[in-house]
DNA sequence: TTGAAAGCGCTAACAG
DNA sequence: CTGTTAGCGCTTTCAA
């Protein structure tokens, strides 16, 4: 019953840029439902014609009823829905340039982070008759300013959570609303976390352990968490006489895991802090391999408490942000239930198995 | 500088319905850039006006190079960037009904399994010049059916990991051209794993270990691979003169582990098969918290191989799909470089460490 | 309550 | 090479 198939060139073609959809889907204004094949599809010309009535009272029949008597309503509906209509939501958006959807762009929406955003925003979206559409800009500037180009038109605001340097977000903000998830830039709206406490809490804990070295293993450079983190740290270690080495920059993934933990153990840290989970993570399972005990001999803190920090070996001691609260604010700001503003939302400290008193 | 706030109630606000975006934000047809503020967007006309030339002209020189005069396409340019001009997507998309965008609706974003699935469409769509937009159908037919009603006029074509039945996904099909992710549905095109194979080969494995009571863990009833899944575990077991026990149904989540242990513990069975590894890694998670031994006491078998896997406590032996590749040959069916049609892909057993002999 | 007609912004014949 | 003129499908004044 089940074939195994031979598979056909899995790289992506890069050869002509340009496909159409094949002749077979060549369907725009064809009716799908079979029949005698190439028929355009339905449109309210022809509801209001078979009904017998003006198309602006098909219309409103349709989709502003009680401007219309119930007995007219009543057959307009009857007949669309024989007639199998369905409004072109193109041409239905054209006049008033509306079309209650959403555009959510992140960097990578395979990166658990951002999955309590995705959440969140779809939730109250939904709650306020939006729909969401995502798009992932994969950590490059330029798709994200892609993405906004494409969708601007068809979508009534945006939640970012950018790359873009300030000015490329200045500029995105003047196509259609925008708001920004982790990045201030006034006087664009947004959420960020409360980076100076979240680090002094982290700071404060391993002092607390006995930690005088530590490490920041540092994100993307383009990401603005990662510059207010070193920042804070920073400032916090040398209130209390922490040394505070940086290593990096490394990609935000699990694979940057194994450059980074080496790079961690070159040192004299007794502690590394990651940019986020993910790299976390990654050193965690470097660590595990090259027979390091944590939090024995090093131990580790995250950024972000993703999926997975929890169950991880040893699990991860990291920073709770409150993402999918941020993705209803967010969102609120954009629909309005919120004044456009900047909101600073508190992270706290979820200590686990990964931190511990260094071992002498 | 970071000054926490209050929180507005966070509660998704299910009163009023729908929200229209702030004044503020009332800018269909304004020009952001500042100045003298409430002027309307500027059109293609405002460009063809300023620029002396009629407005197909303007048009051709924006979009269509080279049917135009070098030296009216630049004058053209020229005047569109000093206006600011930027085409109305939707008008423009209204003529040709065609976006080159897609549309892929996934049960829920935030599952790791689907990573792969919206990663090598991406790819690929990105490739053949598309621009894919993602929606979450939060394991609901009635959403993932709204979301392609939603979205059918912006989106060239659907690729569906589908919840419906059999007809609301049929209906869907006439709408737009629809590909399955996971799902066996003639006549309309897909890409599907060999659960027969891939059943086969954990059954297998077990025997080899020396089981031969196991429990299966179901999944939503709504999910056609889990039908698949039961019925081809049953035909190897029963070859295998193993018995088979069948559990649940649970929700794919890691919330619904414990339930599913405790159950999978009050049988003979001695492995589990779970649906899929959000559910095996939350059952994971249960037997280390009730101080049961993995793999002495209960082997663990996952279905997705999805991010969390291979470091999870033990980690888990699981099926590991090629789910990348499935998106890239499905955007390949949307877009036409492969003959639409039902193509299924062989899918490895990796054996990691919560399986092993069963202590006696 | 309903109808006629004017756009929404853009593209694509069809002429010139 | 460029201008004129119809639409694309729907909503929405403005009258009746």
């Amino acid at each position: 019953m089940c074939v195994p198939l031979l598979v056909l060139d899995p790289e992506p073609s890069m050869a002509t840029g340009c496909h159409e959809l094949p002749a077979c889907w060549q369907t725009r204004g064809m009716d799908h439902s079979g029949g005698d094949g190439g028929r355009r599809a339905v449109t309210i010309y022809d509801v209001a014609r078979e009904a017998g009535v003006a198309t602006s009272t098909a219309s409103r029949a349709l989709s502003n009823p009680g401007r219309v008597s119930e007995r007219t309503r009543r057959h307009v509906e009857e007949v669309a829905s024989r007639l199998g209509y369905r409004a072109n939501r193109l041409a239905q958006a054209l006049p008033s340039g509306r079309t209650r959807m959403l555009g959510l762009v992140v960097p990578d929406v395979t990166n658990p982070h951002v999955f309590g955003l995705l959440r969140g925003a779809e939730a109250q979206a939904a709650a306020a008759g939006y729909t969401v559409v995502f798009a992932d800009s994969e950590e490059r500037p330029e798709l994200e300013a892609a993405h906004v180009e494409r969708l601007s038109s068809f979508v009534d605001g945006f939640v970012l959570s950018p790359r873009g340097d300030d000015a490329a977000l200045r500029a995105l903000a003047q196509v259609r609303p925008v708001v920004l998830f982790n990045r201030s830039l006034a006087p664009v709206p947004g959420v960020t976390f409360d980076f100076d406490d979240s680090s002094r809490q982290i700071v404060d804990h391993l002092v607390a352990l006995g930690h005088s070295q530590v490490a920041y293993l540092r994100g993307p450079v383009t990401s603005w968490a990662d510059g207010r983190r070193r920042a804070a740290l920073a400032r916090h270690c040398g209130v209390h006489g922490v040394t505070l080495t940086e290593l990096g920059p490394f990609a935000p993934t699990l694979g940057s895991g194994p450059a980074a933990a080496d790079a961690a153990l070159a040192g004299p840290a007794t502690a590394v802090v990651a940019f986020n989970d993910l790299l976390a993570i990654g050193v965690l399972q470097r660590l595990e391999a090259r027979g390091v005990s944590v939090p024995g001999e090093l131990s580790v803190v995250g950024g972000d408490d993703i999926f997975g920090a929890s169950f991880c070996h040893p699990p991860l001691t990291t920073i709770a942000a409150p993402t999918e609260q941020a993705g209803r604010l967010l969102v609120d700001m954009l629909t309005g239930r919120v004044p456009g503003d900047e909101l600073v939302l508190h992270a706290p400290l979820v200590a686990r198995g990964s931190t511990g008193p260094p071992r002498v």
